[in-house]
DNA sequence: GCGTAACCTGTTTTT
DNA sequence: CAGGTTACGC
């Protein structure tokens, strides 16, 4: 097979021996993806396995695309049968299929996060209990964790350990909350996150012969990122596979960096126990980062205690030592960030989008993004706000699934009074409170609002009543477009936003117009075997930002641009120079993670993640004030900088001065144009070291003629000076590389003549 | 029921 | 700082 060529030998055992359980234990950077693919890929041409016998499961959709466009390079468009999805999209749309047999409907609306805390706030209001004891957030938390762990409200009820811990922590009443939870989304026809997990094993439990079905169906079960699975995700996996025993997983225990949303490396140790005829393949060698990143990315983990004994090693260059920079406040960070971008940019002729700045927390992007204004770099941040979660698209939303789904009782609380129809919070509440009385739906009480309620709100809910009643008739005879626009405009959403010309109001006008576009765009998509609007509903329930959001369209052909997220949404991703921004103590490790050692070590494994997405260069930036909660905080650096071997460690010292200059200078596009043109591929990876004595001339003589040395092109002389605002750049004829143009307050020459 | 102003509070990562 | 909640006057 042509295609196993471009594999070493731990990695072609790993796509051919298809047959039985096994476990790729995969080191950061060491083609564990390309073996998941092209082991799909194996079973599909060399094992002729009909694609519709697969299922393979990732934590991001992100993630799923990019397998399935790598698996349909080898194998063609017989990919399309594959079933491969994140865990809760795959389990969703088998959910759909199967709804009757639990009592839902099969389109049944998914809460979010948002939704359910809501859902929550009120129950623990109308429970009488006292919200500041009862948050709902940390009730989220309880109540989800129960669910990732299987947990029914009635085993929960009588757990006496739980109980004993919610006792402790002076919440008796958690698990009453919790029943009345499930039996609110089950009358609201609703599912949550841990829903579409809990609800599938459910399924499975009460329903043999759906799980033998799909059991035999799926003669192969892959699994990525095995690290990140929770207890529900592996316990239904495991039945899935328990007919044909053929289940890789593929997943490394150092980048397990989800264990507060239930993931368990307990799961490696019990698949060992499940399966007792299963073949371990280690990947251990590392194709990705230059051999000081690996080595210093070692020097770290092994601080954990906690982990499966490998020895991650590459034979790549030595490559540059790991900077550190310390900045005085974290504006001067952003700067210093930006500042050695615009550098490493000129002087490696690097492009933007060869760089990301990685963080703890979402809130850190803030600093970054406005010293990359003030130098004109090009960036784009993810994560923070998705696009479906914002208000205008929330709401809009609303209105859509409360057509398809009446009983959507968080959907009817966003909308019932949007635009503002004299409908208050009072009102809302008789309105649910009747409902529940009388055990009918609260949609029945709203058609029939007259004998609930007296005066003049029954009027107002009335005409809302024939409104919706209106949308659902325009929702059966037309598609998901033209419903939705029909509602955007019956529902008055689209006249308030049009009248609202402030900025923000401009930009949610056009959000909402993306909005439609992106269900024209789903509508008219061949691909989609279901082009309803509840299946719409659905698709984007589950959609983060990772994924192509609406907004990308606008700047399809502008790629390149330097990436901010968090460390978390970096994973699977690689850069060639990472900036590592905010290495304090209290922030990373963050303050919250510091109480055990296994949070601890949690942590420390994150700090490797971001450690092992780098390809040729990391910068470790760290502040000593910093703007937290309001407040001017002081910050110590974090204590993860010194568990780097030092000698892996360069410290960067730089004068305030250098990152003056930039300031009211705005450069042309054309010189970032100019520099991607001559971004040759071969000159991308330089590995020359200056040599020791290399002192950088005073370059405010320089002129045409002169003969140069700079520290990575060698010898070159000068053919043009010109100015870039303010700041003169030299264009340099170098022996080796061309031509190229460097800003002289930046680059570091030698004239030799 | 609505709008405004003063007050309070949290303070991590995501499907 | 930002977002949510409360108090109060209309």
């Amino acid at each position: 097979m042509d295609y196993l060529d471009c594999l070493n030998t731990a990695q072609t055992e790993g796509v051919i021996n298809t047959q039985g359980p096994s476990m790729i234990i995969a080191g950061a950077g060491s083609g564990k993806t390309r073996v998941l693919t092209y082991r799909i890929a194996h079973l599909i041409k060399a094992k002729q396995v009909d694609p519709f016998n697969i299922l393979s499961l990732t934590f991001t959709n992100k993630a799923a695309k990019e397998m399935r466009q790598r698996i349909e390079l080898v194998v063609g468009t017989d990919a399309r049968n594959l079933w491969m999805g994140t865990f809760h999209s795959v389990f969703a749309r088998m959910l759909r299929a199967e709804a009757g047999k639990l009592g839902y409907p099969s389109n049944f609306t998914i809460y979010d996060t948002e939704d359910s805390k809501s859902l929550l706030k009120s129950i623990i209001k109308e429970l009488h209990l006292d919200d500041k004891i009862y948050k709902p957030n940390v009730v989220y938390n309880r109540i989800s964790g129960a669910k990732n762990r299987l947990i029914s409200w009635k085993e929960y009820s009588n757990n006496p350990v739980l109980k004993a811990e919610d006792e402790s922590s002076l919440k008796p009443q958690l698990s009453s909350i919790y029943q009345t939870y499930v039996d609110r989304c089950f009358k609201a026809s609703a599912m949550d996150f841990d829903d579409l997990l809990f609800n599938t094993d459910l399924l499975f439990k009460k329903h043999t012969d759906v799980l033998n079905k799909y059991q035999h169906r799926f003669q192969y079960v892959l699994v990525d990122e095995f690290q990140d699975t929770n207890i529900s995700q592996y316990t239904i996996t495991k039945k899935l596979a328990s007919v044909h025993e053929n289940i890789c997983v593929v997943g490394d225990d150092a980048q397990s960096i989800y264990a507060f949303r239930g993931a368990s490396i307990q799961n490696i140790l019990n698949f060992e126990k499940d399966f007792p005829e299963l073949t371990i393949y280690r990947l251990e060698q590392n194709y990705r980062s230059t051999q000081n990143i690996v080595n210093a990315a070692n020097s770290v983990i092994c601080n954990n205690q906690a982990q499966i004994k490998k020895t991650v090693w590459t034979s790549n260059p030595t490559g540059e030592l790991i900077d550190m920079i310390k900045a005085e406040t974290d504006n001067e960070e952003g700067k210093l960030v930006a500042t050695t971008i615009f550098e490493q940019k000129m002087n490696n002729q690097l492009a933007n989008k060869d760089f990301a700045i990685l963080y703890r927390t979402n809130s850190q992007s803030r600093a970054m993004e406005e010293s990359l204004r003030k130098f004109n770099i090009r960036y784009k941040i993810y994560g923070g706000l998705s696009f479906y979660q914002r208000r205008e698209i929330k709401d809009i939303l609303a209105y859509l699934r409360f057509v398809i789904n009446t009983q959507d009782e968080q959907a009817l609380k966003r909308i019932i009074n949007l635009p503002k129809r004299g409908i208050g919070p009072g009102s809302v509440q008789k309105i649910i409170v009747a409902a529940y009385d009388h055990d009918i739906s609260i949609w029945k009480v709203i058609q029939n609002i007259g004998q609930f309620l007296p005066g003049r709100i029954s009027q107002a809910v009335a005409n809302f009543a024939i409104m919706i009643k209106s949308f659902r008739i325009e929702a059966e005879r037309r598609d998901a477009f033209e419903t939705a626009s029909f509602i955007a405009k019956g529902s008055g959403l689209l006249k308030g936003l049009y009248k609202d010309k402030t900025i923000e109001g401009l930009n949610r006008y056009e959000n909402l117009q993306e909005l439609l576009n992106a269900i024209k765009e789903f509508v008219d998509n061949p691909e989609n075997d279901e082009t309803s609007l509840g299946a719409f509903l659905q698709e984007v329930a589950l959609i983060s930002d990772l994924d192509n959001q609406p907004d990308d369209e606008k700047n399809k052909d502008d790629n390149d641009t330097v990436t901010l997220m968090t460390i978390h949404s970096a994973k699977g991703l690689e850069f060639k120079h990472v900036f590592l921004v905010g290495m304090e103590e209290d922030l990373f490790p963050s303050q919250m993670m510091l109480s055990s050692r296994a949070d601890l070590e949690e942590e420390r494994r994150l700090f490797y993640v971001a450690l092992t997405r780098a390809q040729e260069k990391i910068t470790l930036c760290h502040a000593a004030t910093r703007y937290r909660f309001g407040r001017l905080k002081t910050c110590e650096p974090s204590r993860f900088m010194e568990e780097i071997d030092p000698k892996y460690i360069n410290v960067v010292r730089r004068s305030r001065k250098t990152i003056q200059p930039v300031q009211n200078v705005i450069y042309s596009k054309r010189l970032f144009s100019n520099l991607q043109s001559t971004n040759n591929k071969k000159f991308s990876r330089i590995n020359h070291i200056p040599s020791p004595d290399f002192e950088p001339s005073d370059t405010s003589n320089l002129s045409e003629g002169m003969k140069v040395e700079h520290p990575k092109f060698g010898f070159g002389k000068v053919v043009e000076m010109d100015f870039e605002g303010s700041i003169r750049k030299a264009k340099v004829n170098f022996n080796n590389f061309g031509e190229k143009t460097l800003l002289l307050s930046f680059a570091k020459l030698k004239i030799h003549e």
